[in-house]
DNA sequence: CCCATATCTATGTATATACATCTACTACGC
DNA sequence: GCGTAGTAGATGTATATACATAGATATGGG
């Protein structure tokens, strides 16, 4: 099943990257992008909580982001944290990539069908759910 | 949908290396030794297109298993490729690997039930498909 | 046989990803 | 207040992953 599933991940993954190429984002970063959207501020933590991701491997990735100019950060009141939000430039790159990425979308659910979809949707919540043992935070 | 599946996928392949970590093998190179020991031999292409992982990633990755000793490879009549198999102590890798992953295996099995793990196998591979279109390889 | 073209693997580069560990800071008990 | 335990993010290290490109080899047409 953990082959499986990855084997569609990285399968899925370049159909969306590749279209997200011209915007110059990368599947993660896009979806950062749109969680902060969303979610307005937040730390690294709950992102990393949120997306189902080692908060340590966000350091990174937000490092890059911020080298775009596309994350804005300030300190809260634990000084240890960073509050993370989407900047002007983050706004606009969000808002350049949704078409592309709207078009995979697209084209994946005509592959897929409706039913599918959404079985799709619910199977791979539940998974995340399960694994991560928690009030589902997304 | 391609965050959520990455999601479950990050999320899913961390239970399943937590069991593996005793026996030092990452998800990837469990499930390599696994399709080699029912495949038997294979191109590093053939191999690629199995996984849905592009060819050159294969290269690394079969590197670091080939420095374990886990894999055999010799010369096919066409010197551009190689043929991989597995090695004796790639077969005995597999075989104290098996257990613990299989142990993963069944408490997602538990947790999600029969009925939903046998949808998420469907899906995944449907997808896979989809997104490859071929004549399904796996 | 020779050349153009296609195919297989390797390499350079960049990002994604996690774990162990470190540092700075908070929170709690006394 | 002070010390201890715990938490947030940073850093070191290793693997996973893909794309662009390069090098070697195959293949088919003259």
């Amino acid at each position: 099943m953990c082959a499986g599933l990855r084997r569609a991940s990285r399968a899925l993954t370049q159909c969306y990257e590749e279209e997200l190429r011209p915007v110059g984002l990368r599947a993660t970063q896009f979806t950062i992008l749109q969680v902060l959207s969303l979610a307005g501020e937040v730390t690294q933590g709950e992102l990393g909580r949120m997306l189902a991701m080692d908060s340590t491997t966000l350091t990174r990735t937000l490092k890059i982001m911020s080298r775009h100019g596309w994350i804005g950060r300030r300190h809260g009141t634990d000084r240890r944290e960073w509050r993370l939000r989407l900047s002007k430039a983050g706004e606009g790159q969000l808002k350049r990539a949704l078409p592309h990425w709207e078009k995979a979308q697209a084209q994946l659910r005509l592959q897929l069908g409706q039913h599918q979809w959404d079985e799709l949707a619910r199977l791979t919540n539940n998974v995340t759910n399960a694994v991560t043992e928690r009030g589902d935070l997304s």
